[in-house]
DNA sequence: GCATAAATTGACCAGCGGTCAAAAAATGAC
DNA sequence: GTCATTTTTTGACCGCTGGTCAATTTATGC
């Protein structure tokens, strides 16, 4: 059996990835150079090739990885809930562990729009696995309302305030708090329940 | 008199500048190249640096000058407004122009995620010339209301919403519309009302 | 006509993401 | 232990980038 070798390489793979993890989740994504994460991990720049097929590839398996541990930490919340308020008591606390984390949700933030020049990578990042989701929305809110449309635009609000929150907490403006954020979901919320059981309506 | 050299120097400058805001303006900032920028005006790429010390100046040049058009629009339907409702339609409209813009504000939102990694890029951008300014707020609705800090709040949170919509375009999610962002910033604007005197009320 | 100053050029630099032939190391059959 | 085969690793190399600068061309005032 070849074993020693596939676990040797399974080691480099890993080294390298945590070398990335450390790299990009200080410096950001463009600043960081793939000959410093092979460095760093103590290899050549070549040997990165044989994991993944470019930087972008790596980030997405840092990105997807990283929400899968977000996700995982609302789960149990998300189970308890009983009522709407419930359910949007755990998605401000899941929006504000993100936020938490400040490094890596401006370099989330940053992939997103280095995403915009690249229809492809724009694909991938529509899909739940790499963002906020608004069908998670519809999916949370499911049994306490059929106004599955509205979740949906609920669910963008959100995604949208919260991302521009971040772009303010990043260029540090320091005009917002969390409580502000905590106060404009929770508005957005209720009226969207409000306008209830169909779409959220326009005013004049 | 020198003139004819001015005037020279001057014409480079503006078919240089003219060059670097149709094709960033299409392809985006990270996108476009200096060579791109000079070829296409028929100059050679060292002369770009006459004129401007790096790729990042004369980009702010351009987001400056713009952010002065939008500005001037902006103006006299301000000057018109009678209460808060009308300010709030006015800030409305405005930003919907610049929505509408659709490139130049995938564009504005790249340099801001870009200016993220650098400190003194960040500070320039916090100044109003440049970004939706929370103080504008403050000034725009001073006839109507005193509480400044609630309005650099609501400032803030209209344009983390902004923001957010922005990205959401620029990926192509197709959730959200113009009036649905409407509806939220009205909710907002009123909500902040709500707390302070000398306001209007509108729904519950 | 000519010295001076301004405008313009493009070869050059270090660094980037990415490639690939060749070297090194591990493997298994004998 | 030997050695052909396969896997892992290397680093020189490629085309490109933003940015520099000595050398060249062009305009100026006398």
């Amino acid at each position: 059996m070849a074993r020693k070798q596939q676990e040797k390489s399974q080691q480099t793979k890993d080294e390298l990835m945590e070398s990335a993890v450390q790299i990009i989740g200080t410096k950001g994504f463009s600043a960081t150079t793939i000959s410093e994460i092979t460095d760093n991990a103590g290899y050549a720049k070549g040997n990165f090739y044989r994991y993944w097929s470019s930087k972008d590839d790596i980030f997405l398996n840092i990105m997807e990885r990283r929400l899968r541990e977000y996700r995982a930490s609302r789960k149990e919340g998300l189970a308890k809930a009983k009522n709407v308020d419930d359910v949007m008591q755990v998605v401000v606390d899941f929006l504000e562990t993100i936020i938490d984390d400040e490094n890596w949700s401006r370099v989330f933030l940053e992939f997103t729009i280095h995403a915009f020049g690249n229809q492809e990578l724009k694909s991938k990042l529509n899909r739940s696995s790499y963002r906020l989701s608004t069908d998670l929305f519809a999916q949370m809110f499911a049994p306490f309302t059929d106004d599955v449309q509205g979740m949906h635009k609920l669910g963008a609000l959100v995604t949208a305030l919260f991302e521009g929150f971040l772009i303010q907490q990043a260029l540090e403006t320091r005009v917002l708090t969390k409580a502000d954020l905590r106060w404009a979901f929770l508005i957005l919320a209720n009226h969207c329940m409000a306008t209830n059981p169909q779409t959220s309506k326009e005013m004049a």
